[in-house]
DNA sequence: ATAGGGTTAG
């Protein structure tokens, strides 16, 4: 950009590009402001204004400049390192450069500014030049330099400065804190911050922001605790960042209480970064009408607000939720989502196996020019693999320029979902060329890849390569195992375990033992289940499963009976259904939908056309049907079937994923899709929580199932 | 200087 100060001053004076572009920053008032002092010049750019005025400012800069020329204040030495920070932090940059270019008493200011300018440009190489070249360094200087490097991420650098630097001063040791703290580096921050205390150095308020932000993230209390002693007995006095910052530590350790406290007591004094840090905390831990509240009350909402909220919905299984409060945001006009809210948003498309809205959203993104970085392409993988398009999630994974592990976890997981094992077991291989190291969740999904497709000797192999397998990993071998039929080896396997096997491990165990119908092992996993999870009805209704697949009623009734006396029910199960932009979601026994008569209708053909068309032809599924018929008087239809009947209605079936829930727990429902798929003659592609069954002419995709 | 997002099993 070529600036012709000259011609600006001429702008200026007409006053032609004045009014618009700087709100609240009229022509009149920043002469009157120029001519006062170059004390005031300074505050101008200097205090702590709005974004949106410091913006403004940065571009009125250049009509600034030409007012100081015409002044009369060009060679005030003060004046002039002003208008050289201003450049060089909110641009023109160029002008900056040549503006000090031109200078023939360059002051030690003067050098610092523009190596900021430099930094904040991201031009290392100038800034180490400039460094390099400067005839004096004072603190600012070397300061600059770490947070330079801390910037672009190079601590490693970041930390020669700090430690070559003659004299630190608190802001020195801040820099490099926030460097570390900002970069994922929490431990080493607090490693510092030991430093700096053991050096004498009083901490001021920053630094304390800095160490509490570092402390939420580590996790470890007793150091916090030590910390919030010290500034006890010191009698700290503690500003708004501060006590946000403390609020969020205490909300990160999962003590809600004293974060509501101090939110409390800031009373008018609260920033909204206090607000959202309350509203996150609540949302993250699934307090959503505590969440909501504040949402609903607080003064100024931003977008992190609206992102805060809807990732509460989103995480806590409440997706439809996000997307409707999303649509509430984008339909008042006054927020602008980012990335952040669109990968919330996306995610819980997934959830649902709503692809026309996710591709709904996806268009959004283009809409509101939001640029995408890996977590965004992330979650598209997730959605479209969520949403059975697999091929979509590969396309999109194999045009991105950066991927790390996530992408490649996403994509593995997908993979298993599809029953894909040795594309899961070709993609780790890729990834460990690529330089991306497998983590933990790497080897769950192709653990369970390898499951879904049978794949023993496979799955065997990539286990023993596991260095410290988790007890994850041991379910999903487990799991693998026990679906294979190998039942006696899961169980050595689980008794020379190193350590304590979780519900995971005995699910799996229980799940292996209804599908081989190994009624001893069964009795096992389930009694250690309900000694680990007594509240999880599931593990009674597939135990009481096992029995009646062996014709055991009388012990399958028992465990029923116990169902009862225990006072547990089927979860809140749930199935939904996509269909002309809208989501059809059903709960057990469901009537609340328009269509229900329409749906109970067709329920009672099909059964009856079931009845004629030799439902019984398997012994044992008749009387399961029996007694399924018994207990769905009892809780109502399940939803699976009321979604799917809804399905065929509307004439959808085979082209739209039906997300269901716990089809695993579910008495007959899969013998009973599988009939209505010879009954209407199409596929019937069903998403049951995060494995898609393919029915189709009475058969099933996943031969173990059943 | 403080606040917000994505991945796993049954």
């Amino acid at each position: 950009m070529h600036i012709s100060f000259t011609a600006l001053s001429t702008t200026i004076t007409t006053g032609s590009r004045w009014s618009s572009p700087t709100a609240g920053f009229s022509m009149p008032h920043c002469v009157t402001l120029v001519s006062f002092s170059a004390q005031l010049l300074t505050q101008i750019f200097m205090c702590s204004w709005p974004c949106s005025v410091i913006k403004a400012a940065g571009e009125a800069c250049i009509a600034f400049h030409a007012h100081v020329l015409k002044l009369g204040h060009a060679n005030d030495p003060y004046i002039r390192n002003v208008m050289l920070d201003t450049y060089g932090k909110h641009g023109p940059s160029e002008v900056a450069w040549k503006l000090f270019d031109e200078m023939t008493d360059k002051k030690l200011p003067d050098w610092n500014s523009v190596i900021s300018g430099c930094w904040k440009w991201g031009n290392e190489a100038e800034a180490c030049r400039l460094f390099n070249l400067m005839p004096e360094r004072n603190v600012i200087t070397w300061t600059a330099m770490i947070t330079g490097y801390a910037k672009l991420k190079d601590l490693v650098s970041a930390r020669r400065y700090f430690d070559e630097m003659p004299a630190k001063s608190v802001e020195s040791w801040n820099a490099m804190l926030s460097g570390y703290a900002q970069n994922d580096f929490a431990e080493e921050a607090l490693n510092l911050f030991g430093d700096m205390v053991r050096a004498g150095v009083q901490p001021n308020e920053t630094t304390l922001v800095t160490v509490l932000s570092a402390c939420s993230s580590c996790g470890d209390p007793s150091l916090s605790d030590s910390i919030l002693k010290t500034m006890k007995r010191n009698g700290f006095k503690m500003n708004c960042f501060v006590k946000t910052a403390l609020l969020n530590l205490y909300a990160k350790q999962g003590n809600l209480e004293g974060a509501r406290r101090i939110f409390d007591e800031l009373g008018v004094y609260k920033s909204s970064v206090t607000w959202n840090a309350m509203i996150s905390a609540y949302a993250r831990v699934g307090q959503l009408d505590s969440a909501r509240e504040l949402f609903s009350i607080m003064p100024d909402r931003d977008v992190i607000s609206w992102n805060s909220m809807i990732a509460g919905y989103a995480q806590n299984g409440h997706s439809t939720v996000a997307i409707e409060l999303f649509k509430e945001m984008i339909s008042t006009k006054q927020f602008q989502p980012d990335e952040v809210t669109m990968v919330s948003v996306i995610s819980a498309c997934g959830h649902l196996g709503a692809l026309e809205l996710g591709n709904w959203v996806t268009n959004l993104i283009s809409n509101y020019e939001i640029e995408l970085t890996v977590s965004g392409y992330n979650s598209l993988i997730f959605m479209y693999s969520k949403c059975g398009n697999i091929k979509e999630a590969q396309r999109i994974f194999y045009e991105m320029e950066i991927r790390d592990v996530v992408s490649y976890n996403t994509l593995i997981s997908g993979f298993a979902a599809h029953g894909q094992g040795k594309d899961a077991i070709e993609l780790m291989t890729t990834m460990k060329e690529e330089g991306i190291l497998p983590d933990r969740i790497t080897y769950i999904g192709v653990l369970t890849a390898c499951s879904h497709e049978g794949l023993l000797e496979e799955g065997r192999k990539v286990f023993e390569s596991i260095r410290n397998p988790s007890v994850d990993h041991f379910a999903c071998m487990v799991d693998l195992l026990g679906r294979v039929g190998q039942l006696d080896e899961a169980m050595i396997l689980i008794d020379n375990m190193a350590m304590e096997p979780h519900s995971g491990v005995y699910g799996s165990l229980l799940n292996a033992s209804r599908i081989h119908k190994r009624i001893e092992f069964g009795q096992l996993a389930a009694n250690k289940l309900f000694e680990l999870e007594p509240q999880n009805s599931g593990n009674y209704v597939l135990l009481s499963n096992i029995y009646a697949s062996t014709g055991r009623w009388k012990d399958a009734a028992n465990i029923r009976q116990m169902m009862r006396r225990e006072r547990l029910r089927k979860g809140t199960g749930w199935s939904c259904v996509e269909y002309k932009d809208e989501l059809h979601k059903f709960v057990v026994g469901d009537r609340m939908h328009a269509r229900s008569h329409d749906i109970y209708r067709l329920l009672t053909e099909l059964l009856s056309k079931m009845r004629t068309q030799g439902y019984s032809a398997d012994k044992s599924c008749a009387l399961r049907d029996v007694e399924e018929e018994e207990k769905e008087e009892m809780v109502g239809i399940h939803s699976e079937k009321l979604a799917i009947c809804f399905s065929l209605l509307v004439g959808e079936v085979g082209s739209v994923i039906r997300v269901v829930k716990n089809l695993r727990v579910c008495w007959d429902c899969h013998t009973w899709i599988k009939m209505v798929s010879v009954m209407v003659g199409r596929e019937i592609i069903v998403r049951d929580n995060n494995r898609f069954h393919c029915f189709n002419n009475g058969l099933c995709s996943c031969k173990d199932h059943w």
